[in-house]
DNA sequence: TATATATAGATAAAATCTATATATTGCATT
DNA sequence: AATGCAATATATAGATTTTATCTATATATA
């Protein structure tokens, strides 16, 4: 059954004539014909009863052209639908974003996003950034705001963000009145660390190692929300990134100290599986994401859009 | 847009990979690769995010996978309706009878029919013979219950039933106490007839003219129904067919006299165009009018079904 | 006679196939 | 961990088959 033939059929049935339909359709008078007639060999029944000044529908005829006008309905609709990359409503997507961005990066540019696109349902995965790699090289997520660097041969990444990580200590810790630290003083401390396989931990352990000491670790996790309570409470000190503790800084529940002469920091940043295709409405919200911390013409230059 | 690409793209939607799609399609990777890349191409947007262990649909592509799955129910329903024969609700069709069959003759017919075809509707067109062959000639019945003989190149015809036409007087007429009459005296008498292009009228006038008399006609109508009430009330006498008038005979308001020598009769048949597809709920109906009435071998004789 | 639809044969377009290239994953090995 | 290799995916090229369409013509009908 062929979508142009079912278009004859109709145009036959409207006009009541083969040769009237074939100049509708701009098509010869017997390709109506044995457009139709394959129709009706395809469906068993004979759909019009020819002879006579015009040919008349069978029962089992206007039975089709019920149904063959919803399948054109169908089929315009669609067409019409994806040409001008409208989204339909309840269709959605899903990101992985990892805790600091979706706490304090990305609600602003989500609140607006939403405002554009209201019909279009989001779905953050919130989880370290391995975790996000993996569901981003699944095809189980469109992209990540995930922690930087990140090497992976499949995976393009734009930083968006360099978040400090400063030691912070309770403030009732021995550290909190003074200005700073040095690194062999804080090796000796209880340290809270993030757990091995993540980012921040990694560009911890590596100024560490370039410092030649090795830090006493007291625990190791994965949220930094948590790590921020036990510090509060002096159960040890931590590197934490800015963003999750400015509010702890601000009320007074944790202090910075200074390490002398190193600086910790980390950087936030979109990656995307190498290659991939974006919808208008998925694109519409990184490029959200990138004007707002800029980053859009590195973006610009590693994204080859495919049409 | 092809039908079949729709199912490759559904099947590769579903299974998540080209070369699973491709097996449980029974077709080549490749026909399923070009088939998804064909519909992509024609809607200008990306169905699916290639690369990785399985194909992910992009945005686009949930969109068409809800329009596709409608349309494939659709094509298969009716597929399947039409194949079954399955009459659509709502459908139904037309067909033509003069007034004494659908009075007398079809009703318990149509009774029973309603019974088996509950959802079909039936259009009766009540009206003479030859506007009845008019519409069978149109296409715009499909067969009609006539009066016979009627002869036309393109119009099939079997007889169902004869029907004695008697020389009928009002009780109070003067021919009302006697046994017959002659044709003689039947022409003194003012004779109310069916119109000139009535079957019926051809009939009785040939029986006249056999006879080498010439009636002395006072009115000429259509409506059989009509000339019983101007019998009874008076007006005139006439040859009216018995089914019209079995109740008058019976009321007592009618009396049947016998014309001496002469048979007035005519046939009611059922007419169709020759060469014309009936469809199963069609048939059916036909083929309990021979039932009821014989003339089943003669109708399967003379029908060619078209397939 | 003029206008329909059907049919036959030729031509053009498309769908599908086989063979093969290219990319990616997972596993084994270093 | 990193590297190389085998297994499995999708894409592409070219040949083949099938389908769709066209032109010309036959046949039927009003």
């Amino acid at each position: 059954m062929n979508l142009y033939h079912l278009r004859y059929f109709l145009s036959v049935a409207q006009t009541g004539s083969f040769s009237q339909a074939a100049r509708e359709m701009h098509v010869t008078q017997p390709t109506v014909s044995s457009g139709v007639a394959e129709l009706e060999k395809t469906m068993g029944v004979r759909l019009f009863n020819r002879g006579g000044k015009r040919v008349a529908l069978t029962m089992e005829g206007r039975t089709l052209v019920n149904y063959a006008m919803q399948i054109q309905d169908l089929v315009e609709e669609v067409e019409d639908h994806l040409q001008r990359r409208d989204v339909l409503p309840g269709e959605g997507f899903q990101f992985g974003a990892i805790d600091a961005a979706v706490t304090y990066l990305l609600p602003d540019i989500l609140k607006d996003y939403r405002r554009v696109y209201p019909d279009v349902s989001l779905s953050a995965q919130v989880a370290p950034s391995r975790y996000l790699v993996d569901d981003l090289l699944m095809n189980r997520s469109e992209f990540a705001v995930i922690s930087l660097p990140y090497d992976h041969p499949r995976v393009e990444t734009v930083s968006i963000y360099r978040d400090s990580m400063p030691l912070v200590v309770g403030a009732s810790h021995s550290f909190a009145a003074r200005k700073s630290a040095t690194l062999q003083e804080v090796v000796q401390e209880p340290l809270i660390l993030f757990h091995t396989d993540s980012i921040s931990r990694k560009i911890v352990d590596e100024r560490f190692a370039e410092a030649g000491v090795s830090p006493g670790v007291v625990m190791e996790m994965r949220s930094p929300e948590a790590m921020r309570k036990l510090v509060e409470v002096g159960v040890g000190i931590s590197f934490l990134p800015l963003l999750t503790v400015q509010e702890s800084l601000n009320a007074g529940a944790l202090k910075v100290v200074d390490v002398a002469g190193v600086a910790f920091s980390r950087e936030i940043g979109v990656a995307w599986r190498r290659g991939r295709y974006f919808s208008v409405a998925i694109r519409y919200l990184i490029e959200a994401i990138f004007e707002a911390y800029q980053g859009l013409e590195v973006w610009h230059k590693k994204v080859e859009i495919a049409k």
